[in-house]
Parts: C-alpha cells; sequence; structure tokens
DNA sequence: ATTTATGCAAACATTTTGCAATAAA
DNA sequence: TTTATTGCAAAATGTTTGCATAAAT
C-alpha cells in the first residue's frame, strides 16, 4: 500500500513469497517451499517438467500433480510467473513488476525493472473497477536490424 | 514509424495481418489464412484445439501440425498473441498495442487500449539495443474486495 | 480437529516429429 | 522452379482426475 492507495506486490525474495503465500492463507508444505525456492535459485525460467526433474534429483520428492497444481495457484495468485516462450510454458521468480524484453531474433528474454505512473495504476482501476495487483509488461523486439 | 523513430505494430485487422505476413517473407497459404480470419472474426481468444475444431467444421480443411506451425509463427512474429489462461495456452488477434486486465476472481480478462509514452519506448531501446516492434501489459487484480 | 495439500496410477490432452506431397511465390 | 508450407500417423510430452493418505494450521 503505497500513498496513492494503489496495492503493490512486494515479493523481493523466497522469504517474500512464502509471506505472501499465509497471507493469502495457503500453507506452505514441504513441496511449495521446495518450488519457491528453486525458482528464486534459478537463473532461468523452468518448465513443470524441469520443476519436478530438478527437485527429484535433489532428493526434494514431490509428485506431478503437486507441481502443477501449485504452478497454477502459485502464477494465478501472482507469488510466480508464467510466461510462454518458443511454445513452452515456463515459470519463474517474480521481483517486483518486471517486465521482460523478448528479442525475436536471437530469442532471448532481458528481464527490467519498470514501475508505471500510480496515478496511472489508479486511473485503470477507475476504469475497470479492478483493484491491480501487479502487473507485467512484454516487449518485442530486434536485437539487430 | 512515427515521429520518433519508434517502430510501432499497426495491426488493425485481419487484412493487416496478411500485409505483415507477406511484408515478413511468410506465404500466405490457404490455411494460414483460415487462421487469421477466425482469430479476426472471434471475440474470445481460443486454444490450438479450437482452432483446428472450429476450421475444420466449417469444411475449412486444415491439419494439427499446419495449427501448430501457424500459431508459433505468427505469434513469434507478434502478428497474432498467445496468452496463458487458467493453465491453458490461448491465441488471439492483436489490435495495436492492447493490454489485459486479469481478474483473479471473477478470471475474466478485460481488454484495454494502452499507449505507452515514444519517450519511454526510446529509453528501452537505448538501454537494451533491442528495437520495440510491439508491446503488452498484463495486470492482475481482483474485481470484488 | 479441521482442512488444505499430496501423490499415485491411469485417463486424457496437447504438441512434436520425420518426411513425402503440395502449393505459393 | 524453387522453397515454404502442409498433413499424416505415431511418438513423445504435458496435464488432469478421483480419491485415499498425509501433513499444516
Amino acid at each position: 500500500m503505497n500513498d496513492l492507495g494503489v496495492k503493490i506486490n512486494t515479493i523481493h525474495c523466497c522469504k517474500d513469497a512464502i509471506n505472501r503465500c499465509q497471507a493469502l492463507g495457503m500453507r506452505v508444505s514441504r513441496q511449495r517451499r521446495y518450488i519457491l525456492e528453486l525458482l528464486w535459485e534459478a537463473k532461468e525460467h523452468l518448465s513443470a517438467r524441469e520443476i519436478y526433474d530438478r527437485l527429484n534429483q535433489q532428493g526434494k520428492n514431490i509428485g506431478h500433480t503437486s507441481v502443477y497444481q501449485n504452478l497454477e495457484a502459485l502464477s494465478t495468485q501472482g507469488i510466480i510467473e508464467c510466461v510462454n516462450h518458443c511454445q513452452a510454458r515456463l515459470y519463474g521468480h517474480i521481483s517486483d513488476n518486471h517486465s521482460h524484453i523478448n528479442c525475436l531474433d536471437t530469442n532471448q528474454i532481458i528481464d527490467i525493472h519498470l514501475e508505471l505512473p500510480s496515478d496511472l495504476i489508479q486511473l485503470i482501476e477507475e476504469k475497470t473497477g479492478v483493484k491491480i495487483n501487479h502487473y507485467r509488461i512484454d516487449f518485442y523486439g530486434y536485437k539487430h536490424n
């Protein structure tokens, strides 16, 4: 909650994500924590399968069902994010209202931090009747040419 | 190309999308045209399966492979868009730099038109070395409460 | 004690593959 | 003509389901 009454997502680290879960009434199960820890350690975004594999390889047992249920719940709540990349659905941690620059030629994703003016957010809230929780901007462009 | 040298996506209708394909050296096959026409007629976003089904029901024959290959190519080029919604990957037409408001409680997607200031775009281009072609903003929030 | 969350195994759905045939330029 | 695109049929992936068990609050 900032001075304009705009509720802003303030997840900066894995611990914040866990707190957010609790604040939302989600239980912090061993498996859910595993996923959050993994995503906050990982540099890249991971697919559901990669998450399943990596955790089990580390001896952190988790089933397929739990992976999917958790990814769905966590991304719906804006605790993690889901991006489409080259026909794959990848999940990653969120740090603030960060955005992506997708290079259409190099297939690279560059993360940038970009904050929209709070009066713009407020205007959108008034126009649509939706209380904005978080947002994400995807830019698409070409590195070369 | 506007006066600031920012290349902006100017697809307003199906015809524009077809022109864009040609400009990119993509051939306008019967199947590709079917998909574009369908997406520009449809109000909602459609899954690959729905696109396949609808076209074939209309007697517009198309195979699975072509649907997938086209959706991949067209969304990569920013001619159509791909959104994650409730664990499903949905495709839809693009009208300008439009954005989405995703209601986390009602599961509704509201389309809004939102133009970022061109000097911001320019700044990002300078910072990242990526020529922005188009962008999309996703807002997440709650309608009630 | 009360729910939420897990996870198996099986069904179901989606996506990719190689490659010969086809059609757009 | 040349080359991108198609589409088949099968394989490979990815995702969901019901439901009894386990674990978090």
